[in-house]
Order: C-alpha cells, then sequence, then structure tokens
DNA sequence: TGTAAAAGTTTACGCGAGTAAAAAATTTAT
DNA sequence: ATAAATTTTTTACTCGCGTAAACTTTTACA
C-alpha cells in the first residue's frame, strides 16, 4: 500500500478513483460530497495521505482560512506567549494561522504586511510597533483585509482594537500601592516606543492626584527594546544618584523592572514590602519571568487568555461582517492584581 | 504618476515596455539583462512599485531563495535571539528566511516540515525538538533538502550539525567551580527532552572524574519546556529536604538556574560566592536573562555568533554541494565562561 | 560596414490548484 | 418504473509566474 507518491490533486484524484473537481470540493467542505464519495476519498487519504498544496490553493481561492499573526518582537516571551496562545485558538477555529515577527524594525513590519496580502488571508491579526509603525501602510492595509489590532492600539486602525486596560492596570498598582505605604513614583522610559506606556503615564497621573497625592517620575534614558538592560541602567543610575523619591516605585511594565531588581540586588538594596526592606517595586503585564525574579514581582496581569480568545473571535466577526470598516470597536480588558514578594 | 495599480507581472511587463520573461529574468538576476532594458525596468519600478508574488515564484522555481529556520519553542528567548541572528544572515546571503516555532510539539513539528517542503526552499536551517523529535520524518526530508541542524545533535541526519561543544562547556565550569571552592553537584532534569542535557551530564561525570572528585547528582522531576518552573519546583525541594550534598551546585542549563535562584531567594538562601553566601550556582548557555538574575548569574556562553553565521555558512555549502549525503560534518564550538556574582 | 554573438521578444506550455458550466450519472420521490 | 432532484464528471478557463524554443533585434568587434 501507498507505493506510488502522490504529486497533486490530479494524482490523487486517479488512485481515488474520484473527479479532481469532487476532490477540490471535499478539501474545501468535506460535508458537501455525498458519503459514499467521502468515504472512497478518505479511504485513499490513508493510503497514500495526500494533502493539497497550501499556497497552491491560496493563489486561487478568494477567501482562504489563512490568519496571519504580527507581533513586534517574538524574542519578547510576553509576545511569543500571546502569539502561541492566539495561534491555537486560530487552529481550533478551522484556521490556518502564520506568525511573522517584525523583530522591532518598522521596515520589517511593512514587508511582512506586503507578504500578507500575497498569502490572500481571511483576516490578520497585528500587534503593531506603535509609535515607528508606518499607519498609511498599516491603514491601507486593514481597508484590504479584515483586520484586528491587539496589544498596541493605533487610534482609528482596524476593524477591532482588543487590548489590556492601561488605566485598569494602573489604577490596580497605584490604589494598592498607596494602601499599603508609600505612593509610588513612575519609572518609565524618557521616550517609549509603545503607545500602551503613554496611557499608563496618564493614568498614573489621574489616578495619584485623585488618590491626592503628587505624580513623581523617574525617567530613564534608553531606546530599542532591550528593556530589562535599560531598566538596569537606569535602576543603577537613580539609585547611584539617589532620584527615587520615596521608598516605592511603580515600573511602566515588568521588563523595565526585571533590569531595575537586578540594579538593586547589585546594590545591595533590598526589595520587598518586610522589614528590613529598602524598597517596594511593582509593575505591569505579569511577563512570565515575573515569579521567577527576586523578589518575585508584584505585578498587574492582562487576562491573556480573553485577550486572546476575544481577538479571534472579533477577528471571526470582522471575517464574517460585509460591512466592514463602519465602525471599529474597541475592547480592553481590566488587569488583575497579582501580590507576590517584591510590594 | 503610479495611477494604475499592478496585478501581476503582466501588467507591470506592459507599463515598463519590456516582455514579461525579460522581466522574469530581471527579477531573478538584475545583472542577467542588458543595462539599458535594466535602466527602463528600474524606471518602471519606481513609479509603480511592482513585487513578484513570493508564492507563485516558489510554485515554480526549481531553486527558490527561500530558507527555512525551525526552532523548538519561539518562546524561549535563547531561540528567538538565536533565530534573529540567522535570520538576518540569511538575508545578508541574499535569501528570503521563513521561521517556524514547533511549541515543542513534535506533532507540529512534522507538520512544519511538511509545509516547508511546499515552499520548496533552497535549504533549510532547523533546531529540532530531540528526543521528542520523528526522526523518521526528519530524515527522509533531509535527504530531499539540504539541511543543517543546529542546537540538538540528532546523530547522522542532516548536511551538517553546527552546535556548541558540550564537554567544553561542562568542563569551563567544572573546573573553575572546583578551583574556587567545593566540587560541584549537577542540577538536572530526570528526564531531559534535549540531547544536550544528556551530554553535559556525561560531560560532567568525565571532569569530575578526571579531577579526582565524586559525581553527584540532584535530579528532579517534570515534563515539558517550563523549565524555570521546573528548576523552582525542583530548588524548593532539595532545600526543603536538604538534598544538596555540598554548597556549590552546576545547573544543566541557565533556564533551570533562573528557577533555582527564585527558589533560593525564597528561601532565604543566600547565593554567591562571598562572605555570608550559603550557596554557589552556576549553569550554562547564558541564557538573555541571565545578566539580570539576583544574584547575576556566572554560566558558559554558547558562541552565538559563531554557531548563528557558521550554521548560515554550512548552509551555503550544502546548498551548493552536489554531492550530498556524502559526509555528514560537525562543527562544535568551545563555550565562553561568563564570570558573574552567583558563583 | 559586415557579421557573429549577445540580448530581447513571441509563443507556448507547465506548476498545483479553484471554479464555472454543461453533460452524465446517481439517488430520491411519486 | 418514471420523473425530478441531487451529485458527480467533463471540459475548459483562471491565478501569477517560470522556462524552453524559435525567432528577431541590438551590440560588439574586426
Amino acid at each position: 500500500m501507498g507505493e506510488r507518491k502522490i504529486r497533486n490533486m490530479e494524482e490523487f484524484a486517479e488512485v481515488s478513483g474520484i473527479s479532481r473537481p469532487t476532490i477540490s470540493k471535499y478539501f474545501h467542505d468535506p460535508s458537501s460530497v455525498r458519503q459514499s464519495t467521502r468515504g472512497k476519498i478518505e479511504a485513499a487519504l490513508e493510503e497514500y495521505s495526500y494533502r493539497p498544496n497550501f499556497y497552491a490553493v491560496n493563489q486561487n481561492r478568494k477567501l482562504t482560512k489563512t490568519i496571519g499573526v504580527v507581533v513586534p518582537n517574538l524574542a519578547d516571551p510576553f509576545f511569543a506567549e500571546i502569539a502561541r496562545n492566539i495561534e491555537r485558538r486560530c487552529m481550533d477555529a478551522g484556521y490556518a494561522p502564520t506568525l511573522f515577527g517584525s523583530h522591532g524594525e518598522p521596515e520589517l513590519e511593512v514587508e511582512i504586511l506586503d507578504n500578507l496580502r500575497l498569502l490572500k488571508p481571511a483576516g490578520v491579526l497585528i500587534a503593531p510597533l506603535g509609535r515607528m509603525t508606518d499607519k498609511k501602510v498599516l491603514d491601507a492595509f486593514c481597508r484590504d483585509v479584515p483586520t484586528v489590532l491587539f496589544d498596541s492600539n493605533l487610534e482609528g486602525l482596524g476593524d477591532y482594537f482588543v487590548g489590556s486596560d492601561n488605566y485598569s492596570f494602573v489604577a490596580q498598582t497605584v490604589t494598592y500601592l498607596c494602601k499599603s505605604g508609600q505612593p509610588p513614583c513612575f519609572f518609565e522610559m524618557k521616550n517609549p516606543a509603545n503607545p500602551n506606556a503613554n496611557k499608563r503615564r496618564q493614568a498614573y497621573i489621574d489616578k495619584m492626584t485623585e488618590l491626592g497625592h503628587e505624580p513623581q517620575f523617574v525617567q530613564i534614558e534608553g531606546e530599542g527594546w532591550g528593556f530589562e538592560e535599560i531598566g538596569r541602567q537606569g535602576g543603577l543610575w537613580a539609585i547611584e544618584n539617589q532620584i527615587l523619591p520615596g521608598d516605592t516605585v511603580l515600573c511602566s511594565n515588568d521588563r523595565l523592572a526585571i533590569g531595575l531588581l537586578s540594579a538593586c540586588y547589585e546594590k545591595g538594596m533590598r526589595v520587598g514590602s518586610g522589614a528590613g526592606c529598602a524598597l517596594r517595586v511593582a509593575s505591569h503585564d505579569d511577563h512570565p519571568y515575573a515569579r521567577f525574579t527576586c523578589p518575585s514581582l508584584t505585578t498587574a496581569a492582562h487576562d491573556y487568555d480573553s485577550v486572546s480568545s476575544q481577538s479571534v473571535e472579533a477577528l471571526m466577526l470582522a471575517i464574517d461582517s460585509e460591512t466592514r470598516g463602519a465602525a471599529r470597536n474597541e475592547v480592553l480588558y481590566p488587569a488583575k492584581l497579582i501580590l507576590r514578594d517584591s510590594a
């Protein structure tokens, strides 16, 4: 059995005794052919193990079952994690996800979109680079292809935005920190590439004001995506120059916090809320490594599950909808405060 | 200018005033057409911005410029980092890399190889899952496509293996630890999925014996790719039950060490080589986060640059070679000991 | 200026499929 | 059993491009 190697649908049609158009129909939707026919095809399928050429199919079908997934940085475990989650959900929904990472480079992001067009995807899920994103290109893309933005909200682009409610993130951490000790200063990059960072800054100001405290910032230098190193250098600088205004620091995101914690350790500053601790540190994102920092990091967690499932569901709606572009929907998920040892 | 939208090579041939076969030739190799012709094409190119359909090209060309890159786990910063490095080098060599991650799942790895065949890649760089890899499938693939294995060495598979010399890794860390203090015990998973782990264990035994010490193991439970959590649980267990034989621990890899360090911190065990430290910890890989652990991790670093550049170069050789399959070459790079604060 | 070599054009077919229309076969209903 | 409805087969065209063969034009060199 299975002697002959099947090279294309034509050959498979021969060995299964069914005509090629019917085979084609079967692969499009197995239930669209008669039971007896389906039986024959599936019998032959077991014997010869043929699969239609994915790329040839895409070339001709008007609507494919491909879904593009684009994230700004695959080396960031946060995105790797959420991308994997989304991939799985797409597969469960009967689609074939293809993953791309733009490595923090705007030109690459544009090229990915170009290539994605060729795949004629049913839809695309993209977490844009943010400030660096070529908005004109992305906008043009979104007009042509059903697109859901996640993580980074670029105003007006895409059919949906699904992400986390930055206000909820910051409100929870700030409230907790203020209740349990000194109000926090805000530790962040001077020129963040990600729009979430700006929203978190504003949320911090609002919440602090609301609680009757004066917002205070520690803004550190640094460009690019090496947030841990930036946080570490900024932390060393802040400690050496005694910039930190109080004993409590709220980092804009966990990767900066990871760097800050390593700086604290190196400088012999004990972090935590217990006796003998010099500093409390909290942050946002619940990065996969946040539980392994020393001390483990108190942070506001994304609702990974909801964001990924809702992103995919929103994309399905965008795909099915005929009236694309009518209105743009935003779905925001609140954070869940994760209390660990750092604050 | 650029009013009309170019849909295919036919249309671009019209607007540029050159025949389609010549256009095709141009995109295959711009220097293969006459200067004056090239000028016309490139003039039209600026005005209309056309690019051949990547997938349609692959369907027809016998030898494409595509290179497949497959890693076991994109969520692991180590692989994300090396994959990015390799991608860049491929692009510099004039190829178009496509990245896949098998998420630690053997079935997915097989599917990736299937899909990769359809792309008719000039060659493939793969870091296999290891023990879980379907070797028959991979072997069959390697026969059909020039393939370089990296990171995990599966004996006999592929045209080349480029990786790190596990013996060098372990020899350096063991030697250093023995010279500077107590000989280390070896902290590892009981059933590692990665072949490097087994080689490191053997190298540990050999080196310890050579130095006149008795090898001692701390083997922890755990399955899958969540090494940090496995290391953490194993660490807690070892500390609580006082399993650790001495004051020095050598971890099989950095991700386990990250978990172990977090366990030590939680248990109040001070790690480092200075006074007042209860434990020394060292490891292997120089994971991107190793410098941010508390304390920063002493480890044996891969020669990332050499491994990635040599992998790509080896692939170029395999692609150019007509006598594939004749002999299999292995290239191993020694480690570089990185002394930090943990030991 | 003549002529051979080099480059470009035409024509035609192939890749691995989707899909539409008409004809033929099978199933179901009466 | 016959008509009607459903499926399948045949045939033919499409997608976006590679490529080979035969032919025509341009370039290069004597």
